[in-house]
DNA sequence: CTTGACCTTCCCACGATGGCAAGCCTTAGT
DNA sequence: ACTAAGGCTTGCCATCGTGGGAAGGTCAAG
């Protein structure tokens, strides 16, 4: 983390200081694999801001700020595509918070959608398993319900 | 679909009243694309009876008994290894119901692991949403949840 | 005989993540 | 001063289920 471009002779704890942290130390502090950082980098997600002599990452302190601000949006299950709008309105000072609210009403119907269909699967399922006896014989409900179910 | 490796000058009236189905015809009839279909075989779930001189592939009744056997385990949201083991338990006639029904509660228990993440993720967006007046005005209680969560 | 609709195989892409390898850099211990 | 450990770099491959497309063979109808 010594010499930077900009302070060359900058040492580790003036890095700290300032808030500067390699790859690794923001991944301990977001929670996000180092891996995963330069992932989205690649998506142009956060692009650290300096780079060593030696070309590692330097990353500030709004750098982790948003960071956890990704973390924090994919633990809601937001797409990488979602995080990158919602991403780009949380740093335009004059979006309308309708933008936002209408992107997180979008993501919860998905997610009401997904859950319905998790729960049909699950009940069809569960209907299925509890006609099965679940015992030494061969003789088995689900099987056959899967095999006759749909049958035209 | 005539000229069987078998019955080389089987014409396709006759291939049809004995169960005999081209990829394409599987397809519509199980509604699973060709493209899977193919795929399934490459996982060696469903390898065609025979093909025909051409090289196409021929499909019995069995077959597209199976086929249709995997589609109700995908509606049910199997991952393609339980539907292997379902398949091959499906075909052993010494299996034991208590088997297939282990691979069901398994299974049942997977999704309720995903519904109960997914209604957490949806509880904790939905109140932010509500927090949120969504208008023009750039003040956002979702965006600023987003920053703030999880800052240490 | 041509045309269009099939079929074949093979390769590429997605989305988000992990793993590995080769090679450079830094730091700490001898 | 040298060495070993561990962190960093890039780049490639794998996952899982699905779709798309190219290049070429085959078949049926006009």
């Amino acid at each position: 983390m010594t010499r930077l471009a900009h302070k060359p002779t900058l040492e580790l704890a003036d890095a700290h200081s300032q808030g500067l942290h390699s790859i690794g130390e923001a991944a301990k502090i977001t929670g996000i694999s180092a891996k995963m950082i330069r992932y989205y980098e690649s998506l142009g997600l956060v692009k650290p801001t300096d780079r060593t002599y030696a070309n590692y990452r330097v990353y500030q302190a709004r750098d982790i700020h948003l960071l956890r601000f990704i973390k924090s949006g994919r633990d809601l299950g937001f797409s990488m595509k979602q995080i990158a709008m919602l991403s780009s309105l949380w740093q335009d000072s004059q979006r309308s918070s309708a933008e936002v609210k209408k992107l997180a009403l979008e993501h919860i119907n998905e997610m009401d959608e997904r859950i319905k269909s998790l729960q049909q699967m699950r009940q069809a399922l569960s209907d299925l398993a509890e006609q099965c006896h679940g015992d030494s014989r061969p003789d088995c409900p689900i099987l056959d319900g899967l095999a006759c179910a749909n049958k035209h």
